[in-house]
DNA sequence: ATATAATTTTAGCCGCGGCTAAATTATTGT
DNA sequence: ACAATAATTTAGCCGCGGCTAAAATTATAT
């Protein structure tokens, strides 16, 4: 269990030095990539191991499980040793935001005709600083380009 | 994908690197807003106190001070106790090249049309994950965007 | 049923980058 | 010159999220 909360609002950060309205503690890109990855697992497989998870952010096993208890201490996932993880409604909510995300960050540095290795490194950094509006925005338009493909075409056959 | 620590390297390991080029080990992304701002106060003043670089960042002076210690200790700046900072010529190549992916992102959020606030803090954080690669593709299209003011025209007069 | 193998968890370490409180040093006003 | 003030630095704390090594648990094969 989290002892006690005392929140100071500290999750060491220089970079996410949001003006506190203080609704929601975001969830750390850490959290993000964890919840992004289990929810795939569990999509495809019906289940997410530790074992698996580790190899697909390519760290080890133990800082899984860690992580695994942290995800349930935050209310992101259920979980018992021995037993299996599964994500609770926050968890799946994060999971399928930062999906979106990084689908449209993704398609979007395709069009821009980056390298398909270099294209998803920089994705899964990026993805994790959309702001909703922002997202909003580029979303609408990846939308736009894929509708009016001559734009790029355009752009592409630049002097 | 994206361990947050990408780079295979054990931290307790980067510490017996030290000796070789600060350029072998990746800026964090602090370390990049600290250059980043410790490089536009230094132009804007001739220099850089602990004071200003932390209410630009804001953060406590005592951050900054620790922090100090670590550009000097990573080959970014050269730091005296009391004797003010400047940065080296690795520093100064870092800040450039910070500055220069900022100032794409945010003119690239801003023709997409979102409130100057918001932008801001997403630039913050996108900023740090644009390879070279990325990087120059993003400044050729926004180059172009610019040069042909009827494409975003034509998207925000959309449906 | 039990030995072996695979998986999971724990224990304990590390550096990062925040913080507060308490020195220490430098600056300023009289 | 010196006291008050301001700026800087130190000391020591915290949680995060990696790691290794070892223990515990579960699954598999004989
Ligand atoms: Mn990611
Ligand atoms: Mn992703
Ligand atoms: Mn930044
Ligand atoms: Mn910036």
């Amino acid at each position: 269990m989290t002892p006690h909360t005392n929140d100071t609002r500290n999750p060491t950060q220089v970079h996410a030095i949001l003006q506190g309205p203080a609704s929601s503690v975001h969830a750390t890109e850490s959290v993000e990539d964890y919840l992004e990855r289990i929810h795939e697992l569990i999509e495809s497989k019906g289940y997410a191991r530790p074992i698996e998870i580790a190899a697909a952010l390519n760290i080890k096993q133990s800082s899984v499980t860690k992580m695994m208890q942290r995800l349930h201490d935050r209310g992101y996932a259920n979980y018992e040793k021995h037993r299996g993880l599964t994500l609770t409604a926050a968890g799946v909510k994060v999971a399928l935001s930062i999906r979106k995300r990084h689908q449209y960050v993704s398609e979007f540095l395709r069009m821009l005709g980056i390298d398909e290795k270099c294209l998803q490194l920089d994705t899964e950094g990026i993805e994790h600083h959309l702001s909703p509006p922002t997202m909003k925005r580029l979303a609408a338009f990846v939308d736009y380009l894929r509708e009016h493909p001559e734009v790029m075409e355009d752009f592409r056959n630049q002097p």
